[in-house]
DNA sequence: GGGCAATACTG
DNA sequence: CAGTAT
DNA sequence: GCCC
């Protein structure tokens, strides 16, 4: 036959539906609500529609009349083939055990089926079909998700799946599924998503299931690809390990073994031997994964243990075993007040104001939303940079380092450079790596970092973003893209030699954040911050390949991009409406992405949606209304304006408080995401501390200057982590802002204000490179001695070694200060 | 193959 | 506890 | 994704 067999079973799977029974009531029900949500037209467009129907026995991408019972296959292009066609491949018996509920299709179903599924030998020939521009899927039953051609996108990508030999299936999958071989999903779609939108509860093993990138860049490099590499992963899908059925042998498969083995068995083979699928589980919907598969602890890890801590106030209030005595640049110099950084600054008052708020739409900067928090985290002033608040902004904004400190680190870097177990420049700003030397990361526990002296080695050092400045230079980023603070950069922020590059692989690691793969993000975060501090072209993979950060797979990308301007994976993984809704929802305060992608799967596709018809919780409900708002940047003056402000009324209250700005405020860049104000006092414990920040709050609300709270430390347990997030607004004509609090020990300021100042990339290096050594750093000190358990579980406090001084912390930790403004990794 | 920072608040 | 936040 |  011709290769008009390109067909949709729907017609008569449709009309055999009448035969089989149902799924069980319980995949119906759950089905339910998203079948019902898909139906309700979306104001929006597109992404909703996507997955509508899925559920529906109607068909979905051919209008013909239907008859039942008919066996007819029905191509894509609408000629009706008589043809009997025998099962598609050979009988994979879905194992039973993995759907027990499901019910044997009859046998009269099973037979005719089998006789008219057509062969692809037959049919593969025949090319009296123009639209036929190769036969790589020959053999294959796509099934795509969401079913339905709504999507142009996925019209689209139908139709070259069926040009190029696929069979695409349309309809019900219960009753498709005997003859599908591919599940085409998509990229949004997980895999609870995908049993959801079919009904089933788990999948036999022999379906491959694969983003609908996957048939696309088959066509493209004009073979099948191996469905396994991870971009074509469907996360949160327990690996079929011996399901892994190799496409070309699908068509002689016995897939004997598949349906010997017992599906838990299977399952858990898998969890063991595929890393990832584990790890990626751990960030899918835990409860849909692990049902069908009975209690599997391997995925039930939570990612990063957590636990409930009593902080020892005694470790705060007492000196205790601190190593290190005082610290003179503190003790020495009285602690910089807000208002003296103020005063050295001043604003331009009113005028400045008027003319922001004229110029305040609301919108405008909204795409740039989901890197604000990536990358502006803290700011904080280290102490003695008081004094130049003003002026960093200058010199961090020209990437140029002060005169000594660039001396001190350039030759540091140099040093580095020809050390034969680093990287030519392990300078990248994220390469939490550790390079350094085999002293600890061996056993970081065991080692003790009072007695590593290595820690001071040079080659130790440089390993760790941490230790490098953010060298500006030319790889500086525009900071237009809002991919960072804009780094306060009227000057070096010029474009660097890989721009492009840099922007490619920002859009790949969005579209990883935006599906939950952390990790992944994190790579290319890290690759990005490298090739940023690389001052060269980057033409060749193998150039890519030699700094850090950087690997195989991202060094062909690279290359791809250098030499094509182009990579071809984006744009099959080009951001779908899907992409989009999950991004708006993503930025939403509040929503993380288990909660966007529910309500992408939901259908919808706008804020008012989510207003009306979701149940919110109240940060949500202010992150809702306030979507615009909090997605503009904050001009650094404006932010000093509040700083000022809570500094008064603080002031009102106790004379002696102590208030920083710190996130990237502090960092000095032009522009920040939100606003991080320390408080704290001389001598004063959290406690204490506390209970002013209360009143300060208090007294805030009541001004009008604080509008909502959006997470609040509880009642008195104050020792540490005392907290107040929320949303100030300067004037009624400004946008609400996202404000933090955060009250510290005196004790704890210096960690604190590390802590806080960020940026995220620097802090996450930094506390890497600690736990390398034998320390644990986090916000309230460094600390040695830390025990930890199975899975890392804290067991034990540990001993306070410092956390009054930033600078101390450095030192101990064997690096080299880097002020605040240096620390933009 | 396993880790990838570490911790606090909400519901 | 899971989710979201920093 | 990268790295040990």
């Amino acid at each position: 036959m011709d290769k008009a067999s390109k067909i949709t079973f729907f017609d008569n799977l449709y009309a055999l539906h009448d035969g089989v029974t149902d799924p069980d009531e319980d995949e119906c029900a759950s089905f339910a609500p998203f079948a019902a949500a898909q139906k309700t037209p979306n104001p929006g467009q597109g992404s909703a529609s996507s997955s509508s129907n899925s559920n529906s026995n109607s068909k979905l991408w051919d209008t013909r009349p239907r008859k039942r019972n008919s066996l007819k296959l029905v191509s894509t292009q609408g000629n009706i083939v008589t043809s009997t066609p025998a099962e598609p491949r050979e009988p994979i018996t879905p194992a039973p055990a993995v759907v027990p509920s499901k019910p044997k299709l009859p046998e009269t179903f099973r037979f005719k089926y089998e006789e008219k599924t057509p062969r692809s030998s037959t049919r593969r020939n025949s090319t009296s079909t123009p639209v036929q521009k190769s036969n790589i899927f020959a053999d294959m039953y796509f099934y795509f998700i969401p079913n339905n051609i709504k999507n142009i996108t996925r019209k689209l990508k139908v139709q070259r799946a069926h040009e190029h030999g696929a069979f695409c299936i349309s309809g019900s999958f219960e009753e498709t599924q005997k003859a599908v071989t591919h599940i085409i999903a998509d990229s949004s779609f997980e895999y609870p998503d995908i049993l959801q939108a079919i009904g089933q509860k788990s999948l036999p093993d022999h379906i491959i299931i694969v983003k609908d990138n996957f048939p696309s860049d088959c066509i493209q490099f004009r073979r099948i690809l191996d469905h396994k590499q991870y971009m074509y992963l469907i996360p949160g899908r327990p690996a079929p390990k011996l399901a892994h059925i190799p496409l070309d042998a699908i068509s002689a498969s016995s897939s004997s073994s598949i349906a010997t083995a017992t599906p838990k068995s299977i399952q858990k083979e898998v969890i063991k031997q595929t890393p990832h699928n584990s790890l990626t589980n751990k960030f899918a919907t835990p409860g849909s994964v692990i049902q069908p598969h009975g209690s599997l602890d391997v995925i039930k890890a939570t990612p990063y243990p957590k636990r409930k801590r009593k902080q020892a106030t005694d470790v705060i209030t007492t000196p205790g075993p601190n190593i290190v005595k005082e610290t003179p640049l503190l003790r020495n110099r009285p602690q910089p007040r807000f208002t003296e950084i103020v005063k050295e600054t001043p604003i331009k008052g009113n005028s400045y104001y008027t003319h922001l708020a004229g110029s305040t739409p609301a919108f405008d900067d909204f795409d740039n939303l989901d890197d604000f928090d990536d990358f502006d985290d803290f700011g904080d002033p280290d102490d003695f940079n008081t004094a130049d608040t003003a002026a960093t902004t200058s010199y961090a904004a020209s990437g140029q380092l002060p005169g000594k400190h660039q001396d001190d680190l350039d030759l540091i870097i140099a040093t580095a450079k020809q050390h034969p177990f680093l990287d030519s420049e392990d300078i990248s700003e994220d390469d939490d790596r550790d390079t350094e030397d085999e002293d600890s990361h061996e056993n970081p526990r065991k080692n003790n970092p009072r007695t590593s002296e290595k820690i001071k080695t040079k080659g130790g050092l440089l390993s760790f973003q941490c230790m490098h400045p953010n060298l500006a230079g030319p790889a500086k980023p525009a900071d237009d893209v809002g991919t960072r603070e804009g780094n306060g950069g009227s000057m070096g922020t010029g474009e660097g030699p890989n721009e492009r590059i840099i922007k490619v692989l920002s859009e790949l690691e969005s579209h990883y954040t935006l599906h939950s793969d952390p990790f992944r993000a994190l790579s290319y975060r890290k690759a990005i911050s490298s090739i940023r501090r690389h001052p060269y072209p980057l033409l060749t993979a193998s150039a890519a390949l030699k700094l850090p950060s950087i690997g195989p797979s991202l060094a062909s990308k690279i290359e791809e991009i250098a030499s094509t301007g182009n990579l071809n994976q984006l744009d099959t993984t080009k951001t779908s409406s899907e992409d989009k809704a999950l991004k708006l929802f993503l930025g939403i305060y509040g929503v993380g992405p288990k909660k966007a992608r529910e309500w992408v799967l939901k259908g919808y596709t706008t804020l008012e949606e989510i207003r009306e018809k979701e149940k919110l919780t109240e940060a949500q409900k202010v992150g809702v209304e306030r979507h615009a708002d909090f997605g503009r940047r904050i001009p650094r003056e404006e932010v000093r304006e509040h700083g000022r402000v809570v500094e008064e009324v603080a002031r009102e209250i106790d004379q002696g408080l102590v208030l920083e700005v710190m996130g990237s405020y502090r960092r000095g860049v032009k522009s920040c995401g939100d606003i991080d104000i320390m408080i704290t006092k001389e001598g004063a414990e959290g406690r204490y501390i506390k209970l002013v920040l209360d009143r300060i709050v208090e007294r805030l609300t009541e001004r009008g200057f604080l509008k909502a709270a959006l997470a609040a430390s509880k009642g008195d347990d104050a020792t540490d982590g005392s907290k107040w997030y929320g949303a100030s607004q300067l004037s009624p004509d400004l946008p609400w802002r996202r404000i933090d609090f955060l009250v510290v020990p005196w004790a704890e300021r210096g960690a604190a204000l590390l802590y806080f100042t960020g940026n995220v990339i620097f802090n996450r290096s930094m506390r890497l490179l600690a736990s390398k050594k034998g320390y644990v750093l986090n916000q309230r000190g460094l600390y040695l001695d830390v025990i930890r358990g199975p899975k890392r579980q804290k067991l034990t406090e540990g001993t306070l070694v410092e956390g009054e001084s930033e600078q101390k912390i450095f030192e101990i930790l064997g690096i080299p200060y880097r002020p605040p403004e240096e620390r933009n990794a």
